[in-house]
RNA sequence: GGGCCUGUAGCUCAGCUAGGUAGAGCAUCUGGCUUUUAACCAGGUGGCCAAGGGUUCGAAUCCCUUCAGGCCCGCCA
């Protein structure tokens, strides 16, 4: 069985309704362990509804969480929002009505495309609208309880007179600055570091916010929530996962969620990956450059409790050219091959809706590392594709979106990505390059060769040997001399597939004034 | 100091939530294709499943111990 079917049917065991959350702070770019909390979610949402339980995906924004530091991604005016509500402070780019609004945005918009579209509650609205009050007050009446809690498995030590509450001063509009320290319902008093004393009355709105480990729990009471995950970064004893699910039985009242532990995903040669020290891939980044599909495809297949190295490098392309083979073994294309578990139900969750129908028109990848370098917009791509006849003239709709989609995340990858091995560009004009005597020798026989020639790889590639053997000029030094002339460096794509891709007049005319 | 995960072919890993004769890809070797950014096809070689113990008719798979590696926590969240 499928680890979301697993997981799926545990939460059946106990009843049919199931509301599944994540929370995600919009502090920064998400990066992709973001990803995995939300695909292991919608799997296992997905698992429930086919198996016909009655199942709710909610994302809760945490946007009333305060601004920790001034990150690497943001200017150095930002020192004066440190401690304020990412909802309240300004956008980094002007365009939206706050920072949390911008990432919010770019997020949702990520988890649309991988097809994800929970429920969005945001945190400063909930707080705002009085919706947290309630749980305000629980947790204040049972402040010894948390403190016990918090003390006893985590081993802090808190102040005397802490309070489970995080004030934002009514001066400054700062969280990270106050010390409330007397709670008397409804009243809680509190200093902050800006000068100003202060009360608040917990029955007004958006007063103050739960700390963390106490906000966790409360939402989990105030959604139902019966499923949710969190990074391992937060299982650790005595971590958020355990204060967690104890304050939600004793002060919440309330049976918490299994939380699943997620394992992380590595950046291949970067090892972990963390938006704080900057060495992220963002998520936007990953989607640009993986299929959306493929993406999910690399969640679904591995278990949630085993790390994932992501490739940004060549082996993305191989991720990818795995998934096909994945596509062409579900639609009977491919004999299953014995390592493949669960192939049928990976495919399945791997895609971002709808399941094709037929299969997809399949391209190598690879080939359009080519091509993209070839043409530069899609439609001249295109028009390689059905010249060579390497796909029908007449393509339909979705097969043509499809390639589309897959040759735009290729040219995101080679722009920001690739290594140099893969990179070339055809010279509009003829390079400045010197030429042997013997490469001279095997241009003049090639241009003699080529208005004869079918204008196909094989062909190309057969002609170019042919040539090599009567002259007996190494091969190498033949393939060097074609890749001089028209891309100006030694190496290149697979010579007869590469070039039957250029215009046949455009080799010629280049071959001819190479060797003049 | 603690927690989680991992340890299966030279390399990367699947199989471990059905306990029942060890699997894939890459590499290598052989044959074919006149070696092309990690080309293709057919076939072969290759593993005491980290070590030890236990449960069982039977263990890579379940349990315990040990060893090795990775990540996380021990500020805040």
């Amino acid at each position: 069985m499928h680890w979301a079917d697993v997981l799926a049917d545990e939460l059946l065991k106990n009843k049919t309704k199931h509301v599944l959350a994540t929370g995600i702070t919009p502090s920064g770019p998400i990066h992709i362990g973001n990803m995995r909390e939300i695909l292991t979610t919608d799997a296992v949402y997905r698992c429930l509804i086919e198996k016909g339980g009655n199942a709710e995906f909610i994302y809760i924004c945490d946007d009333y969480d305060p601004l920790r530091k001034v990150y690497p991604h943001l200017p150095a005016s930002y020192a004066q929002y440190v401690g304020k509500a990412l909802s309240e402070i300004p956008c980094p780019c002007g365009n939206h009505k706050s920072y949390a609004d911008h990432y919010l945005e770019s997020f949702l918009g990520s988890l649309h495309e991988i097809g994800v579209n929970p429920r969005v509650y945001r945190a400063s609205e909930l707080y705002n609208n009085g919706e947290y009050n309630e749980s305000i007050q629980i947790a204040l009446e049972n402040t010894n309880g948390i403190r016990n809690i918090l003390e006893t498995l985590s081993g802090r030590h808190m102040p005397k007179d802490w309070l489970p509450y995080n004030v934002k001063c009514e001066s400054c509009g700062r969280f990270s600055t106050t010390h409330p320290h007397l709670y008397e319902y409804p009243m809680v008093d509190y200093t902050c570091d800006c000068g100003h004393t202060g009360e608040v009355d917990i029955r007004k709105n958006g007063q103050g916010k739960l700390p963390w480990r106490v906000d966790w729990p409360a939402r989990w009471r105030m959604f139902g929530v019966t499923f949710e995950p969190c990074g391992k970064d937060h299982a650790t004893v005595g971590g958020t996962r355990e204060t967690g699910a104890k304050i939600s039985e004793e002060v919440y009242k309330y049976p918490h969620p299994g939380l699943l532990v997620y394992e992380f995903i590595m950046l291949k040669g970067q090892g972990a990956m963390h938006s704080s020290k900057g060495t992220a891939v963002s998520g936007e980044e990953m989607l640009q450059m993986t299929p959306p599909e493929v993406l999910r495809f690399l969640i679904m297949r591995n278990q949630p409790n085993k790390h994932i190295v992501f490739d940004s490098g060549l082996g993305l392309l191989t991720l990818v050219d795995e998934y096909d083979k994945e596509e062409e073994v579900y639609f009977g294309k491919e004999i299953e091959i014995k390592g493949m578990k669960e192939f049928k139900k990976i495919y399945e969750l791997s895609q971002p809706y709808h399941i094709p129908k037929t299969m997809p028109l399949h391209l190598p990848y690879r080939h359009l590392v080519t091509l993209d370098q070839i043409a530069k917009i899609w439609p001249d791509v295109k028009e390689i594709l059905i010249r060579t006849g390497q796909i029908p003239k007449k393509l339909k709709k979705e097969d043509e979106d499809h390639l589309r989609q897959r040759a735009e995340h290729v040219r995101y990858w080679l722009s920001m990505f690739a290594p140099d091995e893969v990179k070339f560009e055809v010279k509009e004009k003829l390079p400045e390059i010197f030429l042997t005597e013997e490469q001279q020798t095997i241009l003049t026989l090639f241009k003699e060769k080529i208005p004869e020639l079918s204008w196909e790889p094989e062909a190309i590639h057969k002609a170019i040997y042919e040539i090599s053997e009567e002259t007996k000029i190494p091969i190498k030094t033949a393939f060097s001399a074609i890749y001089q002339v028209i891309l100006g460096q030694e190496k290149g794509p697979r010579a007869g597939f590469f070039l039957s891709n250029l215009e046949k007049q455009f080799v010629l005319r280049r071959v001819t004034e190479a060797v003049k």
